[in-house]
DNA sequence: TCCTTATGTACAA
DNA sequence: TGTACCTAAGGAC
């Protein structure tokens, strides 16, 4: 379940591993670069976007992105056979962490992880972020806005739910330009997304249904999002709108499935 | 057992 | 715009 949040979550649950880490490649892709590690302590992690960045001593870095496959699991002490599917396994005397599926595990240097930075945009799950950095970009582009939030270089780590759940719970239609979002819409969407997003790192998984709007607050039958959390818009197509009754719609947008309510979200 | 699908990205044409 | 890459779960047979 990789956005933001899930990598920044990660970034916290990898620091349960201290001392000296033993770092191998069951599956063997990693190989050459976790004997350099191996032994090594883990001094700090850093999430930016949906960019892992595991810090061994001084200036090592493992570079991970889940990609739309990866998962990382924990476990305790003792670590089972490693598969021919795990890239990554980090394990103390206490517990270890396997990493399956990213796109990207690499060890690179200080240079190339300022490389990565430079190239993302603002991540609302950091205290650095700018948010007119975003809008910078947003308000000159006639991109449409459902785009533009899955622009990595223009804003960082939001997904495809984050992306159709605040569109949603702003009202915004996702085919506007972005040089249409106001001002006073991108402050609310950013202030969203920032505690939206927070959220999701505590409870590792997606919510964005308001209180007000919960099954029971409807006086509707429980429900339960088929992805593991509580949405208004994604993967409901051709559902009821959870709150104007409107038959939410999906389109095949670059590739991914956008969701909206042509009800709740007009131009 | 096979097919589809997925919360992502990069590169080729 | 299409395709390749990585894994696992769920559903259709």
């Amino acid at each position: 379940m990789p956005e933001g949040h899930t990598i920044h979550r990660l970034a916290l649950d990898y620091r349960r591993l201290s001392g000296p880490v033993r770092v191998s490649s069951p599956q063997g892709k990693f190989s050459d670069a976790a004997q350099l590690i191996d032994g090594a302590p883990l001094t700090r992690t850093e999430a930016h976007g949906k960019h892992l960045f595991l810090g061994f001593r001084d200036s090592d870095w493992v570079h991970i992105h889940l990609g739309l496959f990866g998962k990382v699991t924990f476990g305790d002490a003792p670590a089972p056979p490693g598969t021919d599917t795990v890239r990554l396994r980090l394990a103390d005397t206490a517990s270890y962490a396997d990493l399956r599926g990213p796109t990207t595990c690499a060890l690179i240097t200080d240079a190339e992880k300022h490389a990565v930075h430079a190239r993302l945009g603002p991540d609302p799950l950091r205290a650095d972020a700018d948010p007119d950095a975003a809008y910078q970009k947003i308000s000159r582009s006639r991109t449409t806005v459902a785009a533009l939030l899955m622009d990595q270089k223009v804003i960082a780590g939001v997904g495809n739910v984050y992306r159709a759940e605040v569109l949603f719970r702003h009202g915004i239609d996702p085919c506007r330009a972005g040089r249409e979002i106001t001002p006073a819409e991108w402050d609310a969407v950013w202030a969203d997304l920032v505690a939206l997003m927070r959220e999701g790192v505590r409870n590792n998984r997606i919510d964005t249904v308001r209180p007000e709007h919960t099954p029971e607050a409807m006086g509707r039958p429980p429900r339960v999002d088929d992805h593991g959390g509580e949405v208004y818009v994604y993967r409901r197509a051709a559902l009821p709108c959870h709150i104007c009754g409107t038959e939410i719609r999906t389109v095949d947008l670059a590739a991914r499935n956008l969701f909206w309510c042509p009800g709740c979200q007009k131009r």
